[in-house]
Formats: structure tokens, C-alpha cells, sequence
DNA sequence: CATGAATGAGTTTTCATTCAT
DNA sequence: CATGAATGAAAACTCATTCAT
């Protein structure tokens, strides 16, 4: 039982700061005060700030899909797992008081040369898709889970962004009416 | 027919620069430099940067709604102006090479202070849904028509913001067949 | 009868700094301190540090020249020009406790990229090269003053550069002594 | 036959890098990832950057001076020998895209208290100068003999600074002229 | 109403060196 | 004899804003 490693710290204090304040409104410095390290140990676990980024992004696809994961496995029916994916958001969107999407968030305003950050969130976004058309295909041909999972998808992130902008849930509700109604349930 | 004032050319060079390399990407300096005014007659038309960014969101909301009432007062049927809102996003969205939504880019990473922003941005998500539900009023009760104002609208955010990551009009299309499935078109 | 501006009085620290401690052991901090100036009015006067650098080697280049001119000017045969100029080297390098010339202690260790101040320093002994050429025009022909000047501005550069290695004038009077048999004195 | 040690490793790396790129470009960093050896390891065998450009500059005067025996050594007249060390000098020059002398591009721009390096370089130039010297004993006088000497040796270091300014081998050609007019050849 | 010089606090990144193992 | 993590200090540069004219 040791304290965790100056890479671990880092990530986690960046995430934090990342997620809650923003990628441009995050310091360098603010990191590595809040994590405790020198700035230089922090230049030798990560070439740049960007490259943070893409750590703090690979460690929330993990946490964030493993806990989407854990809600619909409670669930056994296709349609009851699309259903729970909205419960999912509506509760995780409320706990971070509508602070949104993390990969939304850091793409809509980068330095264009930091491509690393947007292939994290075409693929962060990619696999969330295929995981709710791996889903309709219980219930449904390949085709039309594919379809329907598209269209889902989009609701989805509406219901993030548009709940971020209003700082209220009544998209992600919305979504999942909307999301019923495409599913006839 | 003069010449644009100084208020004016600062508004459309920022418009320009904001909307299209991102407001933390886009520096006082740059925008003085292409508007051709000085630093300090900027200041005397600004309290500061946020209030530039309003202004540019006040004048981008007028410019947008425009165009979309534009765009949909070529059709009658309600169904048929909520496609042709698709197609506007879809059409809109090419052009500008799925830069996003300027409201959506804005104030997802923003300094914590800057709420007249955020303000705005409320706003103009709510006229848009107002927009919305005022054409489905033409075809369904009020309550109706609200119900799936917002579930369109919830649509259209995911459709640009998922456009935008993916740089890819699938998200628009699939956003308007899921629009015409609640419709039940 | 007024302090002189920001600009000129970076100029100056920068100068005495380079010159006298090096252009890689100056650093942009030491400079402002110095000069008493802010950083970013350093950085509006000047883009880079290398930029500083080039205005520094122009100033040093207009005051060199002059002074060489100045001394070679109180003499009036050839021979007697390019004696005063071994002299100038002498007394100036003696003044500067044998510091060297800017121009070859800058660009022996710089960063790639800083070609300016290559250029700078290309140019600057062309134009020692020609004033030494011109000199002996009025003594021979055009060919055996380009031939003798390229001899002397050798000898001239490796006494700079030995008497600086030495801290001491003998590679200097070893060069007036090699100046004088070829020409013939 | 074995690899080398980890202190040969280093300093032929850094001999590399010192000369090619700088020393001041040069970083501790690079030259242990090039060498192939821990940071810790370096600190065992050298106490400072600058220990390890004493044993550069060390190595260098062992590898240039006797490039430059042997190559007199195949003629045996002093004059030729003098003339085949502007040869040599000519051909390495070229060799190394006239990137000038080791000792001339570490001194120029070194942090005040690096005297160790200084000492190298008073040594090194000496011990050519003696070089030249002993030559000149063949032929003449010690007395004449010194004094030629340090005057070509003057020639060689102008030629070597002012063709690495001018990425040009036209320095040594006139410095080897003038150094036949000297010995009257 | 217009100007450009000046600013303090910030940014990200690199340096040579040391320490615990 | 070897290691890689950790460091304080410094590097060059940019930011939005203010002020005297």
C-alpha cells in the first residue's frame, strides 16, 4: 500500500482539472501544484501538454465505457439497455452538474496541431457507437441496428451538449422519449 | 454606402476568427491587426474580450435564424420545414467543413467568470427551439408540439456536434430520418 | 534632452550583454532587467531574441566601421590605412579585454534556425573585406588588391580570434608584421 | 575486441554532437540517449557537461594533431610541410561542410566560470603553434623560425573561422598564398 | 474618437544536476 | 558500477488590458 506514482498523480489531477475547468483554462503550473511534482519530473513522464490530454482521454474512455458497461449488464433486454444508457447519462450528467462531455468539450476549441486530442475523440465517439449497435443486434438485423444505433447516437450527444448549454436534464429526457419512440417501445 | 465603422469591422473580424480557429485560439492582438484598428480604439468600443465574443454571438444569431427562416419559409407543410431545417444544417455544416455550432464551440472551455457568454448561448439555443415548436404548433396541440420540439432539437445539437468530430454528414442524415420517424412521415 | 526610448535602450543592454557575455549566456530576462522594460515591450519592439540579436550586430556594424574609418582616415597612403588598421585591432581588442569579434563569437555555437544572424555576419566581413580592397586599389591593380585583401582580412580574422583564445596582443602583432612583408613594407 | 566502455561511449557521442551541432545546442539528454548510457552513469564518470567537453576537446587534440603529423610526414621539405598542413586543413574544412575549428566554437560563447574549457583551447592552439615552430627549425633560425610561426599559425586560424563564416574555402586558398609569399617560396 | 507604447502575469517547455535504490 | 525518477531554476514567448498623448 504505497502512495500513487508521479504519472498516476498527474493524470488524475489533470483529468480533474481538464475535465472540470477546461483544457485551455488549465495551467501547466496549476497541474503540477495541485499534484505535487516538479515541473520538470513531469516533462520526463510526458512530452507535452497535449500528451496529457491524450492520457487523461484514454483513461476516461476506460472509466467512462466500464461504467456504461456495469449499468446495462443489469439489464437484459436490448431495448431495456438502450433505456438504461439514458438513465446512465441523466445520472452522471446531473452528478458532474452538467459539466458534459470531455472529448466535446477539448475538441471544440484546440490549437490545430494538436491531432492527437481529435483522433481520442473520433475514437472515443466510434466505439460508444458500436457498442450501442452491438446492442440493437440482439434484437434486430445488422442493417437496422445499424441504422437505429446511428440515430441513437446523435441523440445521445445532444442530450450531453444541449443539457451542458441549459445546465438542466430535460434533453437527456427528451433523448430518451425520442429514443423510445424510434425503438417503438 | 461607407465604408464599415470600427464597431462593425472588430465584430466581423472576430466573427471570422472565433467562429472558425476557436475563441481561446484567437488572440485581441490578431483581431485588432486584421480588423486595421488600434489596440486602445478596441478597448473604447470593448470592455473586454468577453464582450467582443458577445457581440459576435448576438450578430451570429441573427445571421443564423435568418438564414434558416429564410431556408424553411420556401416550404408550407410543417413536416416539410422542420426537413428543410435538416437539410439547412446538412448544407451549412459542408460549407464551413463541419466546424460545429459557434455557441456549442464557445462555451465548452471557457474561463469560469464569463457568464454573459453562457448567457448567450442559452438564449440562442432557446430562441431555436422556439422556432421549432412554433412550426409544429401549425400541425400539433401545443403540448404535442413542445414534446417533439424539443426532441427534434436535441436531434439537431447531436447531429452538429457529432459532425463535427467525426467530419462527416452521417450524423446530419441520420439526425433527419430519425426527425422524419417521430414525425411519423 | 529626453531618456532614450524602450527600443534603443534593449539595443544597448543587449549589446553589452552579448557582446561581453555571449548570445547563449544572455538570456531574454537579463536583457529586460537591465534595460528596465517589460517583457512583452521587449517583444513588441522585437519578434525574437534572434531579431534582437541582428539589431544589435547592425548597430555594431555601423559602429565598428565607423570607428575603422575613422582611424584609417587620419592616415593617407595605402600602406599606412592598412597599418592603422592592424593599430585599431590592437588598441580595440586590448579595450575589450581581447573579447573577440561579435560576429564570429555569435554564430560559433547557434541554434540552426537563426540564419539572420548568419547573414549578418556574412555580411559584415564582406563589407571589412571591401573596405580593405579598396584601400589597396589605390595602390595596385584591382586584381592584386583582391588578391592581397582576401591575405589580409585572413590575417586580420585569425589574429581576432588567437589574441581572444591567448588573452594577449602577440597574434595581432604577429599579423602586422605578416601584413607588412606581403606588402612589401 | 569489445564494444567500448560507457566513458568511451560518451565521449565519442558527445564529440559528435560538440562539434557537428554546438555546445551550448548540445543537451546532457541528448548525449546519453545517443550513447546508449543512464544519466546516472554520466554523472559517475564526468562531474559536470563541462568535464565532458574537456575530455572531448582532449580527444579532439589527440585525433586532429596526429591527422595532421601524419599527413606532413609524407614530404619532407619544412616548406612542404607547411603547404601540405593548408592542404590538410582545405580538405577537413570541406570534409565537415566548414563547420571551423572545436576549440574556436566552444570558447566563444561559455559560461565565465567554464576555465577548464579555456585551458583546453590555450593548449591546443600552443601546441600547434609549437607544431609549426619545430617544422620552421629545419629551415631556419629558432628565432626566424618563431616568428614565422606564429605568423602562419595567425593565416591558419583566420582561415579556419573566416571559411566556416562563409561556408567557403576561399580563406584557406589565400591564406595558403600568403603563407608561400611569407617563407618567400 | 483614435492611437501605439507599455505592462504584469501568465504560458509551455528545457536545462544540468542529484538522489534513492 | 548502473539506474531512472525527481528536481529547481531558467529558458523564450504570449496574454488581455491600461495609459498617456
Amino acid at each position: 500500500m504505497k502512495k500513487p506514482g508521479v504519472k498516476d498523480r498527474i493524470i488524475e489531477t489533470a483529468s480533474r482539472l481538464f475535465y472540470l475547468n477546461g483544457y485551455n483554462q488549465t495551467g501547466i503550473n496549476q497541474i503540477i501544484d495541485e499534484a505535487g511534482v516538479a515541473k520538470a519530473s513531469m516533462y520526463q513522464h510526458f512530452r507535452s501538454k497535449e500528451e496529457i490530454a491524450v492520457s487523461y482521454l484514454e483513461r476516461r474512455h476506460r472509466l467512462w465505457t466500464d461504467s456504461l458497461m456495469k449499468r446495462i449488464s443489469a439489464v437484459d433486454a436490448p431495448q431495456d439497455k438502450i433505456m438504461a444508457t439514458f438513465d446512465y447519462l441523466e445520472q452522471w450528467l446531473k452528478e458532474v452538474d452538467y459539466r458534459g462531455c470531455g472529448w466535446q468539450n477539448i475538441i471544440t476549441d484546440l490549437p490545430v496541431d494538436q491531432t492527437r486530442i481529435r483522433e481520442q475523440a473520433v475514437f472515443h465517439k466510434n466505439e460508444v457507437k458500436e457498442v450501442i449497435i452491438d446492442i440493437l443486434q440482439q434484437a434486430y438485423t445488422t442493417e437496422k441496428a445499424t441504422v437505429l444505433g446511428k440515430q441513437l447516437m446523435v441523440l445521445m450527444e445532444g442530450a450531453i451538449i444541449l443539457s451542458q448549454i441549459q445546465k438542466n436534464p430535460w434533453p437527456i429526457q427528451s433523448a430518451k422519449e425520442a429514443g423510445a419512440s424510434l425503438l417503438e417501445i
